[in-house]
RNA sequence: ACCCCGGUAGCUCAGUUGGAUAGAGCAUCGGAUUUCUAAUCCGACGGUCACAGGUUCGAGCCCUGUCCGGGGUGCCA
């Protein structure tokens, strides 16, 4: 509520003019509490040294201020000097009109006129997407649609893992023990098995290993025979992906993988030399970072191969040349902390100016063990998705049989996929997530599924609405509280436009799902134990009014979070 | 050895810049459907916020130390 914050900035500037300060810390908050107000500031407390007063004091002086803004209807002090707000129900019900009026449900630009890059997603390309890739890609994609909300101009990349030792090792695996029909069939299958098999080789053979590097340095080097495998390693890859990713509903701006800033590796290594930066150590080039304190960045290998570094630092340079952002914001796993912070370092020391930002985000693993590919104990993102859409669609038969056999398709589809997005975005995006299939799938609860339900009952509520009251227009009945749910409901509503710039700007999509999923709570409540369509008319329309807000901004909150909803479920 | 995270109810997890009585879901138990979709709702049960100090009006949150777990630490990405 920044209205609110400002008119207490300046409630506390009248009543101590005299102070030797502009109170810009102070702000306002949710209350825990409904018996404290709507919402309720702490400031007095922590004012009491700087004003030289007692705390309550200090809250009875502000509280005692002339005039109250339109927007409340009174404040009290409470405890050792806490000042509780509570809104004005009738400028409350206008809000919620207006909001419902705005394209952006009175969510605030805060991004306008500036530019992000978003890297998220980014795959090795040389395997199929396995429950370990979802959440780069599921993270990503809400704080994607969450800035362009609020304003900002995205444009979200796709870094593919498309120029790396992986090509060595996978070149060195195919040549060896590929297999052309498989290819054909299951082309990332395929080359995830040469290159588990390739792995396994470097383990027992050393020279192996040699060679694969020796390999990527002749691809990186424009080897034609080389090359053209790549070439046909890429081509079927990125079907693959694109399929995922419709399934997904995953999309990009731009998809330059590492491959796409292969020529500018020699020259970001001779500019680093030509300042400075890198110098020879043990055969490699280096930028030693120790005023930083952080170990030495390679950006050249002995063997005269470039490596992860080299790359990002080349493709920061691209990027702001190509698209001159404000803030280039990564999304990875929690291993690549040091390797962000050691690029961050040195492109501080070549002197960009750009904001560049690192969001790690927990590694899943199993009950049992990490998984990786060269474990073979990987659960493939496309099964998880046909698991989670088949238990979607037992539950759909049994309670919706009156739905046609596609329909009932369609729903499951969008539940399973929704199902799986929530659980993961539900939860702080640092812990780290221990898989379980059915915690993955949860349809009950605090999941997706809750989410889609609710929507799906408002909408057969407007539906019904329609029919039995052709000539009603409850979308012009002013809104009014009958009963504290409703109230409750409506202080949830505007609440919105607030949590999508906490949730973009802490980069934390559960911030999000637990606004959805109290207002969903809230509104189930509503539902069960409050009658609309039968209460007396005029209370009826309102009622109908208040659910389309809930409504949409149900479905807007979805959107954001890239599940569907569904008129029916 | 060093660096970064984490430890909150039986389980899985939330917890705005330090605020009032630490919250959900699952599980367990008890209720609600001649009704607008029961994938729902209402209620009960459940806590030494890892441990020990410290900072202050006030600490799950900040500081120090210890224990436990995960990740990382020059030629992978």
């Amino acid at each position: 509520m920044g209205m609110l914050s400002g008119w207490m900035r300046g409630a506390f500037a009248r009543a101590f003019p005299e102070a030797e300060t502009d109170f810009a810390d102070i702000g306002v908050a949710e209350t825990s509490n409904p018996e404290f107000g709507d919402y309720q500031c702490n400031a007095a407390m922590g004012l009491a040294k700087l004003l030289r007063q007692a705390p309550r004091a200090i809250a009875e002086r502000v509280a005692a201020g002339p005039e109250l803004p339109d927007c409340l209807a009174r404040i009290e002090v409470a405890g050792p000097g806490f000042l509780n707000l509570y809104l004005d129900s009738a400028w409350l019900a206008r809000y919620v009109e207006r909001m419902a009026a705005d394209k952006t449900l009175g969510t605030p630009a805060v991004g306008a006129g500036q530019t992000v890059v978003m890297d998220y997603g980014s795959p090795n390309m040389t395997k199929p997407l396995h429950i370990g890739h979802l959440r780069s890609h599921n993270i990503g994609s809400v704080l994607d649609r969450l800035h362009r909300f609020l304003g900002y101009r995205v444009v979200a990349d796709n870094h593919l893992g498309d120029w790396g030792t992986q090509f060595g090792i996978t070149i060195m695996g195919y040549r060896h023990f590929g297999d052309e029909a498989a290819m054909q069939t299951a082309p990332l299958e395929e080359l995830e098995r040469v290159y588990v098999l390739s792995y396994e080789k470097t383990k027992a053979d050393p020279t192996w290993m040699e060679q694969c590097r020796a390999e990527l340095v002749k691809l990186q080097s424009g080897d034609a025979e080389n090359l053209e495998m790549w070439e046909m390693f890429m081509r079927l890859s990125m079907e693959e992906l694109d399929r995922m990713y419709a399934r997904l509903g995953v999309k990009y701006d731009v998809v330059h993988g590492e491959s796409y800033y292969r020529d500018k590796l020699a020259g970001t290594v001779a500019n680093l030399q030509a300042k400075g930066l890198a110098v020879e150590s043990e055969g490699a080039q280096v930028v030693f970072l120790e005023e930083e304190k952080l170990p030495v960045c390679i950006v050249r290998k002995s063997d005269g191969g470039f490596n992860y570094a080299t790359s990002d630092l080349a493709t920061v340079a691209a990027r702001v040349e190509e698209f001159n952002p404000d803030r280039i914001i990564y999304i990875t796993d929690e291993r690549q902390q040091l390797h962000f912070k050691q690029v961050f370092a040195v492109c501080r020391r070549l002197g960009f100016e750009v904001g560049l930002d690192h969001i790690w985000f927990g590694l899943m693993r199993l009950p049992e063990a990490t998984f990786s590919t060269r474990e073979g104990n990987v659960i493939k993102l496309d099964a998880l998705l046909d698991e989670a859409e088949s238990r979607a669609l037992a539950i759909i038969q049994a309670s919706s049989s009156d739905m046609d056999d596609a329909q009932q398709r369609e729903v499951a589809a969008a539940v399973g996929v929704g199902a799986v997005k929530y659980a993961d975005l539900s939860q702080n995006p640092q812990s780290l997530v221990t898989f379980t299939w059915d915690k993955a799938m949860a349809l009950d609860g605090n999941s997706g599924p809750y989410l889609q339900y609710a929507y799906a009952r408002i909408a057969s509520v407007r539906d019904k609405y329609a029919e039995r009251y052709p000539e009603g227009t409850p979308e012009t009945e002013p809104l009014c509280f009958d009963e504290a749910i409703e109230r409750a409901l409506a202080l949830r509503l505007i609440r919105f436009g607030d949590v999508l710039t906490r949730a973009a700007h802490q980069y934390k999509p559960n911030v999000l799902t637990d606004y959805l999923y109290d207002l969903a709570q809230t509104y189930s409540s509503f539902y069960q134990n409050v009658p609309f369509l039968k209460a007396p008319e005029g209370v009826r329309e309102r009622r109908v009014r208040l659910c389309g807000v809930v409504a949409t901004v149900l479905k807007q909150g979805l959107d954001l979070l890239g599940l569907q909803t569904l008129e029916r479920i």
